[in-house]
DNA sequence: CTGAAAGCGCTTACAG
DNA sequence: CTGAAAGCGCTTACAG
């Protein structure tokens, strides 16, 4: 950070830009910042301080002035892990939001360790952020400034959450398997860790039992440890065919965990949709190039984003009467693919099959 | 940002702290920042000091901290879209190593628009970034400060690319396919506002000639449009099937061209790999699901990450000379799977049946 | 309509 | 070994 740095144009500084045009600083920066109007600077005044900014490429700088206004115009996001689909799609409906706003982000990823969940908000708030987005991470304490949580489930009083209608999604999901002749329906349940699990979980048993859908608990397993992709889907799929108890579909708690399934039925020569059907849920990309592609409760996630920035933004700019009060609810689609079909009769066939461990 | 926020505790300032513990803001701030040895503090006033900040919470407020010191230790990752896998993974790669560093990161997404391409770099600056990652983006302006490139070719003193080995890249793919029989071999190239689709290309043609592979022009086609995902690789498929030129191979630009070649290919009634070959680039998660799984040449995308966070950072905190002055190159591998086989014989048949369109 | 001065919360020469 | 004071670059009461 000295004499060596290649010769660099020093940003110009609001003191140079008030030599230049002769004004003071409080002036240029009430120009720059829009209160022009309220403090009847002449147009005149106003269009030249604008020229001048534009001449110089005079921007203010954020650090001062966050530092001296409170408003550092930036957000902290929370996600479980940076590379993967659903956390990257609600951040894309986060930035088509806030960039129109002018706000920027801190991304932090916790990778589900407890210490990295406890730390982050702290540092974020040492870097002045004004609100956080947290997605499906479970924050503990209340926070000092506003947070909106997309399927976080908290019930802290300066947290908006943002929730899928976890009922109509598992009708969706279960009506459709209903209507293709399936009883003998499996389960995978999301990690304990996961903030959305529980929810999804109560309302596919409240939506079974009101359709008349017995759940097998032997049919029932859960997703385990945090590696990404399909791995921990691979090993709830091997489960459940060990248990020999005979199916013909699986609900599986997201995509990546539907697409592990179909892998591991493959392997133990079971085909799919002809002898098992499998439901996914989310609708992340390489759902519909798997094969088969994937049948699946598609969430809006860029539109969950683009609510939870929305939101978040008006909580900061808004006083404390005006945040919502009840969680934001968004709508699930279904979309039907290749990977369900008609069940059929006789499902015990493919338990006299080989099963084949999916490697983890 | 008033009395009507929920009860907050306030974080504690320098000030607060110093009163309770009898010593002046600047031992304070000495210790807590690590200079206690160069400063002779002693052992005991240092451990009282980071008792008192461990209870009472304290930690420098930032944009203090950073508006004095000329140190954010914050960068600026420019990537072209967050919600696409290539990106994601090299920040991934990058998060890794900037974390245990106490740096932080804004992200800003310009999808292709040449407005956000010029204004972010300004934007990071005035947030007083040390640095920025630049990820498959073309930067137009020289900066003041470090700016390591993943895949962006630039030719500024002050960037440092990190950069795949792209002959040894060529190689593979086409070493593989002559070993397969190919000879007629199809390539769709990249977008021309993508950093890496120039650096490809002239690898390939350099290594097939060496190889003695002829490149037929009219079995080249480029990417076109900045849609995500795979619909530009299926539009150029299309445009492949209806010059009627016979092929039997396609080296794709990426895997998610490669997915969208496989699907237009199989709508067209052709058989992958029986009937025509698709090697693609990258290795995407999804490139392993893919039906069939894709054979690719895989790029070490979390590791670009990691080779461009230290990197930077070393160029943060050391000065120029040491500065890299070479590109740094890392090493593609090839990951052979289900969409390459032997070439057929006679590859003119598939050309008798129905193109159908690929939706676009 | 305009500006001088205070101050945001730190770090850092400088002095002892 | 320790601290008083200056200052980073802004914004904002306050005063006229």
């Amino acid at each position: 950070m000295t004499a060596n740095q290649p010769k660099t144009v020093a940003r110009p500084r609001l003191k140079e830009l008030s030599h230049y045009l002769g004004l003071s600083r409080t002036t240029i920066s009430r120009v720059l910042s829009g209160q022009a109007e309220e403090h009847r600077i002449p147009e005149e005044t106003r269009k030249r301080v604008l020229a001048a900014a534009a001449q110089f490429n005079y921007t203010a700088n954020t650090l001062a002035r966050g530092l001296r206004s409170r408003k550092s115009r930036t957000i902290g996001i929370m996600v479980p892990e940076i590379s993967e689909g659903y956390s990257t799609a609600v951040l894309g409906g986060v930035e088509d939001v806030l960039l129109l706003s002018g706000f920027f982000y801190f991304v932090v990823s916790h990778r589900h360790r407890s210490e990295l969940l406890r730390e982050y908000p702290s540092l974020l708030l040492a870097r002045a952020v004004e609100g956080i987005i947290a997605v499906d991470s479970a924050l503990e304490e209340e926070l000092p400034i506003p947070v909106v949580s997309v399927s976080g489930h908290h019930r802290q009083q300066s947290v908006v959450n943002i929730e899928l209608d976890h009922l109509l999604a598992a009708r969706y999901a279960l009506e459709h398997l209903r209507k293709l002749g399936h009883k003998e329906i499996a389960f995978i349940k999301g990690q304990s860790f996961s903030s959305d699990t529980r929810a999804r979980w109560l309302a596919i048993c409240k939506v079974a039992s009101k359709l008349g859908i017995t759940i097998h608990p032997r049919l029932v397993t859960q997703l385990e440890g945090t590696a990404p992709g399909s791995d921990p889907g691979r090993a709830a799929t091997v489960q459940l065919l060990e248990r020999g108890v005979p199916f013909t579909a699986i609900f599986a708690f997201n995509d990546l965990t539907a697409i592990g399934a179909i892998t591991v039925l493959r392997e133990a020569g079971i085909r799919v949709p002809e002898e098992v059907s499998v439901v996914g849920f989310d609708d992340i990309p390489s759902a519909a190039t798997n094969m088969p592609p994937l049948t699946t409760v598609r969430q809006p996630m860029q539109e969950m984003g683009r609510v939870a920035a929305v939101t978040l933004l008006q909580m900061i700019d808004g006083n404390h009467e005006e945040w919502p009060r009840k969680p934001i609810r968004v709508l699930p689609t279904f979309v039907e693919r290749g990977s369900t079909g008609i069940a059929v009769a006789t499902p015990e066939t493919f338990l006299t099959r080989t099963v084949v461990r999916g490697k983890n």
